[in-house]
DNA sequence: CTGTTAGCGCATTCAG
DNA sequence: CTGAATGCGCTAACAG
């Protein structure tokens, strides 16, 4: 079968130790016999066994990454850094932990499992990534699992989710935390000030975490102009609030729906880029034009809305920036933010597809 | 520290070994044995250590699936569907393999690295992905290394890439491949049909099997439309070939290249969507408008490329189930198709985006 | 600096 | 059907 330790060590007429130590460069060795050990190991192709060394040392070169949607461009970008920051190092020793990009769908059962097969593989940390489902089972369940990892010693860091409240402190464990509430506000802000009043919202599923609290910050956004739910404008803007998932056909199917319950709508603010693609396909195909007729606004500024045409207006998310930062924190080579939670600051990014509403259609 | 097995026996009141084979369910064990260690398994919150059960059974639980960029939808929506395919099963015994996702970044010595990694990790399977570099040094690397990982019995599948010759019997290698060439072909013909002659090519990295497989095609309609190197519409067409990377900036820098070099293209064919994305912002920054001054292309048919405004025209490729595909016949449930090759069709999308070059630009 | 000795936690013989 | 014993390949004390 596979070479081993002890074939290597035979062949360079030492012992299995000597090689051992020679790989890891941990202990002092003899230069001559470092290279003839160096030179057995090419000699006879080996590469160590990641699992007996994990079993014999209590280590893990992997780092388990759950992410909702593989294919969708938002969790790529984190993954994708994040992987840029524990992969460094290559094959030295030390260096070049394995990402398992473990794809959710966004299901809480899946989450649940894919923990379990981390633990099962003792990986050595853990990164959650993304909205979380907000229920109330969900949530233990995951602190229950997050708890037994953490206490073996499981690096975890959740990036772009909300702190797990009961968590933070016993468990050392580590947020990234997007703030999606006060960039939604602002996007929100930005349109009221255009003179836009009646708004329809595509909101993300209902659930979870993301959606919630960019649905809030929109709200306040209308609260602080005056349209609280109370007057007329602002209970208009409920009834425009459709909810649907985070993919292009939601926010299609959303604004059709919007438009039936509201053809005068002036601006539409969408869950994300992706839908806001969604909402602008299906405005193009009612014959509206944007933002003549309609404004649209995404979420994220993921790469292709600034391509979009007209190029999207969008809050920016600085996603590379926090993939990174969450990769050096579960290698705990950064030290964690103080009281274990950080907020990301989001951005306006003010294009083309947002504009004052047209006087014809006020 | 954590649970194991013995604490699982000792509480159950019976041996590891008994243990076990609950677990695994591989070996008769008595009704009421097997109930009272499942109780003390939930009990215990006991949960096996994959190292060890590797080590010991000589089995892994993780595919390695390299992709050139993670953030990229087109690897994305490969992944995900491998991953649901792979994945299937969770925790129960046998199913539920864990998807190792390495970002090489396109870079040769990332893929090496990788492969070494997972061999390291003893991996039951890997799958590489996407274009390769074509290097005589780089195919023989990984050839090698190839041949080592399937000699220790992982299987390997390579998907959206060309087979590697000498590798496809002796190792059983699998390989499910893009007509690239084809598609790339039917689109040009479809430009020629519509009456272009001054068609602008966006290539991708010129070391690239991908790009090299779309150049060809596209050289070959030229040239099946009597527009081979030595006429002078051919010969323009050579002129109008600019190499650059697969991302949106390379598409909009290659653009404006293009239109320096010849004002009056008619069309540009991009290397793929993402790039045509980056080649319409150029057209359009420089006051062309599509497809009434110039008709544009993309490749791949990535979901965004629908909304586009105008939707692109492009070739779609089945990454869903190439990728689902890829990932059954690395898990060993689907027959390798004859020969150990199969070759994926591609289809032409014709959209919005090309249209008929207009008399006044001709 | 180097060799020897124990396990790491589990699956799997081989006996019973 | 079950238990005891052995070893997977490697690292980590512990001696020299």
């Amino acid at each position: 079968m596979a070479v081993t330790l002890a074939d290597v060590a035979a062949r360079a007429g030492v012992s299995s130790a000597t090689v051992s130590r020679v790989l890891n460069g941990n202990y002092p060795v003899a230069g001559s016999t470092k290279d003839r050990v160096q030179r057995a190991v090419e000699e006879l192709d080996y590469v160590v066994n990641g699992q007996a060394r994990a079993l014999a040392a209590a280590t893990s070169d992997l780092i388990g990454v759950l992410v909702n949607d593989v294919a969708d461009p938002f969790f790529g970008l984190i993954a994708s850094a994040l992987q840029g920051e524990i992969g460094a190092g290559g094959t030295q020793p030390g260096g070049g932990k394995l990402a398992v990009v473990c794809n959710t769908g966004g299901s809480p059962e899946a989450e649940l499992t894919y923990l379990t097969l981390l633990e099962r593989q003792r990986a050595a940390g853990v990164v959650l990534t993304g909205s979380t489902v907000e229920s109330k089972a969900h949530t233990a369940a995951v602190t229950a699992r997050l708890t037994r990892l953490a206490a073996s010693g499981t690096r975890i860091v959740l990036c772009g989710r909300p702190p797990l409240e009961q968590a933070e402190d016993s468990l050392g464990l580590i947020t990234i935390a997007f703030d999606n509430r006060g960039g939604a506000r602002r996007l929100t802000e930005h349109l009221l000030s255009l003179g836009h009043r009646r708004i329809g919202y595509v909101a993300g599923p209902a659930e979870r975490s993301t959606t919630r609290h960019r649905l809030e910050g929109h709200r306040e956004a209308l609260l602080a102009a005056g349209l609280g739910p109370d007057t007329r404008a602002g209970a208009n803007a409920l009834r425009l609030t459709v909810h649907g998932g985070y993919d292009r056909a939601s926010g299609y199917d959303a604004t059709l729906e919007l438009l039936r319950r509201d053809t005068g709508v002036t601006a539409i603010v969408a869950a994300n880029d992706t839908v806001a693609l969604g909402v602008c396909a299906a405005l193009r195909d009612s014959g509206l034009r944007i933002p003549g007729d309609v404004s649209v606004a995404g979420f994220d500024d993921l790469p292709f809305s600034v391509d979009a045409s007209p190029a999207l207006t969008t809050v920016r998310i600085p996603l590379q920036d926090a993939g990174a930062r969450a990769g050096r924190l579960v290698m705990g080579r950064q030290a964690p933010p103080p009281g274990g939670v950080a907020t990301v600051a989001t951005e306006l990014m003010v294009r083309g597809s947002t504009a004052p509403p047209s006087p014809g259609r006020r």
